[in-house]
DNA sequence: CCTACTGCTAC
DNA sequence: CGAAGTAGCAGTAGG
DNA sequence: GGATGACGAT
DNA sequence: CGGGGATCGTCATCC
């Protein structure tokens, strides 16, 4: 019975349940995972099924699916904990990757986690809508999707400018890290500012479930949650949200088609011209597909193509030949030359169908949960997006306590500052050890701060010779006063508003960078076998 | 004393 | 799991 | 209409 | 610098 729970392809929808009552099991109590019993020489498979391997389908879980928070996989967690903490300026991929694996406790080989950081760093049409890692060398292309990238000894990465904008400073200290072999590591999830999941996609496939989220412009995903904080009624709005699939750097067209019987379709268009009753010329393929697979579906249709199949000459034109004359990877320009009954036919058809310029996809996805990680099925982009503006909201008032509390008592450490200053020049405290000073500041009625020192005083004890100069006084009333007015502007400030700011700065940050990318020409490492490969086009 | 070659490391 | 190449150096055998 | 392969972290 | 194998679930595409 377990065993066809766990293996047995029909049986999906049990290993799902079988699944999140393991983990409940395995999270609530702290049962032992492992089957091994020490009375007997053997052990039973269903023990170990139970244990071990219900342990092994969560983990592999929680490995290869995004957490619905942050849009990252752990792995990928790892990466972004380690950019942020440690990575200044640029840094070699090879490098990198083993500060990650030490800083984070990642227990399997560091070339994986090259890959990783390879893959959160490529910018090509189809791969990240915003890349938390800016690359420098070639990090893979349209040409073959990505895997023609260099060795991670030859690239280098930095942190993205713009990853800042997204997992905010103000938040850190909302979030939990975690802990492996005694060792603090990154944190169960980030806090970013937009559903990340949505902006950059994923696929993974985890046990029990797999996710399959196609990328949306960011742009569009802070429109959308300007909606929810802008709007009159954050429950009425909600239903008037509406998202679509969106590549940066794509010149095509994307649509939502709703005709389907089975759940939310979305079909992406590639562009195609017809430049005179012979030549075609293509523009724009379809993320997803390859430049290489597309020419080689193009050579399909020479005739000189051997078995080619009769439905592909139901379906497509024959073609004289093609040329490449793609400007860069970004401006691709296929001139396809064929005969004018073919040309008649591909204009019957369409000329995107004709040319295989079509590409369906369902938009279903499946994440893990907030509290306990548990896989759970969203139906749509939208509901994703509403589900983490309901997660993500609390937190901003949980930000907004947190910056009262840094700012009051820094209110009181430049108060204090000040009272002893003032003390000082007028002689009524006088240089004294440690154990007085405090009587005396706690005896004129001074406020302690918590957790500074023991005595909460220590920010006063600890002033250098030149803080402890009365002339610093002017300073000090100067910075009371513009504290004193940024604690009220926070005080009066809806949790609604810190987020929207958020959004804002984001937005701005995204207008300025928003072009940088499709502009950059590709950069070739000269020790790269891919730039060898990519220099032959066409025929 | 110079040359040609080997073995070795680090890439 | 596997493979290839390079430069630069020291040491050595041979002429 | 059923088989097949691609995706990505391991 | 290169190659191969496997799981897991979903879905588009192939014949």
């Amino acid at each position: 019975m377990t065993l066809e729970i766990c293996f047995a392809k029909d049986k999906l929808n049990a290993r799902k349940i079988w699944m999140l009552r393991a983990s409940n099991l395995q999270l609530q109590s702290d049962t032992e995972i492992v089957a091994v019993d020490p009375t007997e020489n053997f052990i039973r498979y269903y023990h170990f099924l139970e244990k071990e391997f219900s342990r092994f389908l969560i983990e592999d879980s929680l490995c290869s699916v995004p957490s619905m928070m942050d849009g990252l996989k752990t792995t990928q967690r790892k990466v972004l904990f380690a950019a942020m903490e440690g990575l200044k300026g640029k840094k070699r991929v090879d490098e990198f990757a083993g500060d990650v694996v030490n800083k984070t406790v990642y227990k399997h080989g560091s070339s994986h986690m090259e890959g990783t950081i390879i893959g959160m760093a490529q910018t090509f049409v189809g791969s990240n809508n915003v890349n938390l890692l800016h690359p420098t060398g070639q990090f893979g292309s349209r040409y073959e999707g990505g895997k023609d990238h260099s060795t991670a000894y030859y690239l280098y990465v930095e942190l993205n400018d713009i990853t800042k904008f997204i997992f905010r400073d103000d938040d850190k200290d909302l979030l939990e890290f975690l802990e492996e072999d005694g060792k603090l590591v990154q944190p169960k999830w980030y806090l970013p500012v937009v559903p990340m999941s949505l902006v950059n996609g994923t696929t993974g496939i985890g046990s029990g479930g797999g996710s399959n989220i196609p990328n949306h412009h960011m742009n569009d995903v802070i429109n959308a949650l300007f909606k929810l904080l802008r709007g009159p009624a954050i429950a009425e709005d909600r239903n008037s949200i509406s998202l679509k699939p969106g590549y940066r750097g794509f010149k095509g067209r994307v649509e939502k088609s709703t005709d389907n019987e089975r759940g939310i379709k979305c079909t992406i268009y590639g562009c195609a011209t017809e430049i005179s009753d012979t030549v075609v010329e293509i523009n724009e393929i379809p993320p997803g597909k390859t430049i290489v697979e597309y020419r080689s579906f193009l050579q399909s249709l020479m005739p000189d193509a051997c078995n080619r199949s009769e439905s592909s000459k139901m379906k497509y034109p024959t073609i004289e030949c093609f040329q490449e004359l793609h400007e860069d990877e970004n401006n691709l320009r296929f001139k396809i030359s064929l005969d004018k009954s073919n040309m008649m036919f591909a204009r019957k058809r369409g000329l995107l169908e004709a040319f295989n310029l079509v590409r369906k996809m369902s938009v279903e996805t499946l994440y893990l949960l907030d509290e306990i990680q548990e896989l759970r099925q969203f139906d749509n982009a939208e509901e994703t997006l509403t589900t983490f503006f309901d997660m993500r909201l609390p937190y901003y008032a949980a930000r907004k306590a947190k910056l009262l509390e840094r700012m009051s008592n820094d209110m009181i450490r430049i108060d204090n500052t000040i009272l002893y200053l003032e003390a000082m020049d007028k002689g009524e405290i006088k240089q004294m050890n440690r154990k007085k000073l405090v009587a005396k500041f706690t005896e004129k009625g001074y406020k302690a701060i918590p957790n500074d020192g023991d005595s909460g005083f220590d920010h006063l004890i600890n002033l250098s010779c030149d803080e402890r100069d009365i002339e610093c006084l002017p300073n000090l009333v100067a910075e009371r006063e513009g504290l004193h007015q940024r604690m009220e502007e926070m005080q009066k400030a809806r949790d609604i508003d810190l987020w929207i700011k958020d959004l804002e700065e984001l937005q701005q940050k995204l207008a300025e960078e928003g072009v940088e990318p499709q502009k950059r020409k590709v950069e070739r490492t000269s020790a790269s076998s891919a730039s060898d490969k990519r220099t032959r086009f066409g025929p």
